[in-house]
DNA sequence: GCGGAGCTGGCACCGAATGCCACAGCCGGC
DNA sequence: GCCGGCTGTGGCATTCGGTGCCAGCTCCGC
């Protein structure tokens, strides 16, 4: 009642959808609308870096795309989002991500290929990337719209993690809603650390390796950690592995499978 | 050069800061000015739950308030930062916190510390908590700007975490970054939890309490977890203690303190 | 008493964002 | 081929958040 976004907007005003009935006509007018993003984006991410963002007017990013003032806003919600315009669709690409795991997939492992998509939409234009993440850093308002974008990821994995427990055995005070916002938020802070440290570094180097990495760690903290274990993996682990100085005890169950409990032991050794 | 935040805003402009040389004019100024911004903030918070957020003015928090729409903006930054007069005050104390901690504290504890000052703030005031909720829920600038201000908590632990790690016997790889924002955002993700849900439960109950078994969580997690034990707990721990079904392995290396033991124990058998 | 510092009120101004209406292109059906 | 809907566009007008500027007030220390 008392609030309503952005009426004047179509119904798909954000993304590209291709999971609907698209006669010719609207696919092209998708293509068409897509090209306007594409567009307006540039020139705004033009403007603002050479004068500012806070010295450019929508008016000059529109006047600089060729279109009017009142256009613009038909296709960015604001200012700020003519920064970010793939959030919308990458949102959307990572919930299809989820949504499409196989069943028996670690969910934290689904997770972090859902925000594997993010990575790929920064690494996919590495040069408006790095321009984007000086932009981001210097104006604050900037700032806060991405940690915005950044926690839509993490409630989306919240949920989805909450919804993908085992349904069974774990009803222990009911910490799992606790555990799946930590562990979401663990792995969508990894994904920004690694992100932000390659975007530093000029976009250089293997991102995708680099967060593959950050995603062992997370993985070792949550899911084989010991408070966590249990709830997170889904399942019992089949095996514990506890490394401190020259000790190493591992605990297994009788029934693991034995590929998996070398796996687990090979983990807690690589880190030398 | 290309962003200058609210020149004309008094230098002192937000928090009242205690540390300073403070006259006793200067002093009753600020509490003055403190009053001014309990009234306006009491103002808005009435308005805005009557009427919404959008739909009340600046005008008229000002005019409720008795005072010029210009005095509202020399107390707080924009209409949002209305409903959080306390975070920069907060803030500043975390950061206290943080500074008087003990030398010998595990820094993951001085950082559960440090954000329980947001937490008793919120519980300070719970019917305006509560209320405060309602609307962050529903608006979503409100709530990006709640998010935001979260975010600022996250990077003072972050850096708290990163300076106070064990300074030596650990640089493998140097994940040290990584590890400390995954960290403090573990904890304040936590704090957040436990905040909403209370607050969803109308503000009923023993936060403190909930609040300390969630980071007796995160502490079972990443205090004694396997991959981050050794660099979150600022030096290698004296015991880790793993324990899966009917089994529970102890390693504790042979001069660690007793009650430390214990304690290690202790916490983990005490979930059962 | 006087000058300065700090807070206030009022004004003007900029710019983001929205609503409304008219117009042009494109589609389909007749 | 013509016409009625649909969609995107341009150009208004309007609201409102936020800032700069100036004048006036009060309280303080000299």
């Amino acid at each position: 009642m008392q609030y309503r976004p952005h009426m004047s907007q179509p119904v798909r005003a954000q993304s590209s959808d291709a999971t609907e009935t698209s006669t010719p006509g609207t696919r092209r007018a998708a293509a068409q609308r897509l090209k306007m993003r594409r567009e307006l984006s540039a020139a705004a991410m033009e403007l603002f870096a050479t004068k500012g963002y806070e010295a450019t007017t929508v008016d000059e990013i529109a006047a600089a795309a060729g279109v009017a003032r009142r256009t613009f806003f038909r296709h960015f919600r604001s200012k700020e989002e003519a920064i970010f315009p793939d959030h919308d669709d990458t949102l959307v690409r990572a919930e299809a991500v989820l949504d499409a795991a196989p069943q028996h997939e670690n969910p934290l492992d689904t997770v972090c290929r859902g925000i594997k998509e993010v990575m790929r939409m920064y690494a996919a234009s590495p040069a408006v990337s790095v321009a984007r993440y000086r932009l981001t850093r210097e104006v604050p308002t900037l700032r806060e719209a991405e940690i915005a974008s950044v926690a839509r990821y993490e409630r989306l994995f919240t949920r989805y993690l909450l919804g993908h427990f085992d349904e069974g055995a774990h009803r222990e005070g009911d910490d799992d809603p606790l555990l799946a916002e930590v562990a979401a938020s663990a792995v969508v802070t990894a994904h920004n650390h690694v992100l932000r440290r390659w975007l530093r570094a000029g976009a250089q180097g293997d991102v995708e390796a680099q967060l593959d990495h950050a995603f062992e760690i997370v993985r070792e903290t949550f899911g084989t950690g010991i408070g966590a274990g249990r709830a997170l993996t889904g399942e019992t682990p089949p095996a514990a592995v506890s490394r401190e100085g020259e000790v190493l005890v591992t605990v297994a169950r009788t029934d693991a499978p034995l590929d998996e409990v070398m796996r687990t032991i090979e983990r807690a050794l690589k880190k030398r």
